[in-house]
DNA sequence: CGTCTGCTTGAGCCTTGTCAAGAAACGTGG
DNA sequence: CCACGTTTCTTGACAAGGCTCAAGCAGACG
């Protein structure tokens, strides 16, 4: 394979040099197919493999006691899957195809030697780690403190953002690809609300649903909804070292 | 000031070299006191400032557009503070101190200068934000898809648990050294439905709280409704470099 | 063409929120 | 060390957002 997508995502953020490039194609260069529904890894499995999702879209989820599931993130192209669960004896999450996808696949020391000599590289994996994190916070603020319209209108804005980033096709309009049972299990709500609420925002004008795909009819509405800011921008990274070039 | 509490929490994963040891405690040598009150970073704001907690309790939170709060974690004594607004040109989060409180402040450049002849701290740093990362989701799992008595039942676990972490007098007793106020804004609740839910953990023989300390007198009930568990334990960390000694 | 999964809608209920007010604890200045 | 003001806790009555249960429908797939 000559490319890599989770380069796409760093040049997001900074020019990568040749040399940086090529050590991102090496690490996706053992791919994998998977099926829709496949599961890559199980809640308390010992693992210690991690993924970068080259096509497709995953999640990771956990069940809880009563059997009730939170979807915890889902994964699009170019998104690196896998890495809290590396550093557990046991798996905290089950990670699992929603659509054919293809990944490739790699371990930590291979992570570890492709940064060796590459400190920016290294960084900015952190800084990917960290964008994942305040995402996170981002979702926790709005499943502590937002209603369920706003929820779903969150939801629904970063997937559109999140798919931008490695498919400059998307502009208003992008394929669902989850079911608003998913939607539910990911903002907290059930099924049934779910759908309550979409068709409120379809009945407000904001949204507008056919065959599979969203398009976002009043997008300043649907923000105002929210609160939500794109993670992905307006970092500032000019304490990083040099490149290696 | 001869000791790092950072290296606290990382020797509680792994050996410490006495070298590691000297560079963590480099980057405590700058110290602050704080007010209760302070404001470290605002939301919104500039900051390009770290800090590893040495002594208090401090918080970091968003305000959502309706006035209403999210807090989104609490800091205990070696934890280390605004790594995620570091990278962003305005920060995500406010951060402040619930108690009086002792910080150590660093830079990102220092942080990378004290990683950079000693690869296997680079990577403890990140597994302490991966730890950081699964906590979070736990709390996501915990807003999105259980009850009021057990997401606070599961706060406080993890405070007792992040206490002990430095502190060896914490057992089944700790000081609780919040209000109902900001337990609700943690856990996604009201103060008026804390208060409620707290008082019938109580009720059920859970708990017993007095002077501002809570005790746990049937731990085992209290982790049964929660399905707690402590990130900082059971890691796999065989993949990590060797030690420069 | 039949089955299965997902979408849609209604009715009633329950957990949690809102509003309000009094009690208790805490902190501060005199 | 007391007195007063402020914050926090507690409790009740009522409202509401979201859940449960149930049933019909539509589209996908074999």
């Amino acid at each position: 394979m000559t490319n890599s997508v989770f380069a796409k995502i760093l040049a997001g953020m900074v020019d990568l040099s040749a040399e940086e490039r090529s050590v991102l194609v090496k690490l996706e260069e053992r791919q994998r197919s998977l099926r829709r529904g496949s599961v890559l890894q199980r809640e308390r499995e010992k693992i210690s493999d991690l993924f970068i999702l080259r096509q497709g879209m995953m999640m990771s989820y956990v069940l809880m006691g009563d059997g009730s599931r939170q979807i915890l993130r889902f994964f699009f192209p170019g998104d690196m899957v896998a890495l809290p669960s590396a550093i557990y004896e046991e798996a905290p999450e089950t990670i699992s195809t929603l659509t054919d996808c293809v990944v490739a696949q790699f371990d930590l020391p291979m992570l570890m030697a492709a940064t060796q000599g590459h400190p920016r590289l290294g960084a900015l994996f952190s800084v990917y780690t960290q964008i994942e994190q305040v995402a996170t916070n981002d979702r926790l603020a709005s499943l502590g403190r937002t209603a369920a319209k706003a929820r779903i209108a969150s939801l629904l804005l970063d997937m559109r953002d999140r798919l931008r980033r490695t498919d400059s096709a998307v502009g208003a309009s992008f394929p669902l690809g989850l079911t608003q049972e998913e939607i539910g299990d990911a903002t907290g709500l059930t099924s049934v609300h779910v759908n309550r609420m979409m068709r409120q925002l379809e009945s407000e004008g904001m949204i507008k649903r056919s065959a599979g795909q969203v398009r976002f009819v009043n997008e300043v509405a649907l923000v105002r909804e929210t609160s939500y800011t794109d993670r992905y921008r307006n970092l500032s990274l000019d304490w990083l070292p040099k490149p290696r070039s």
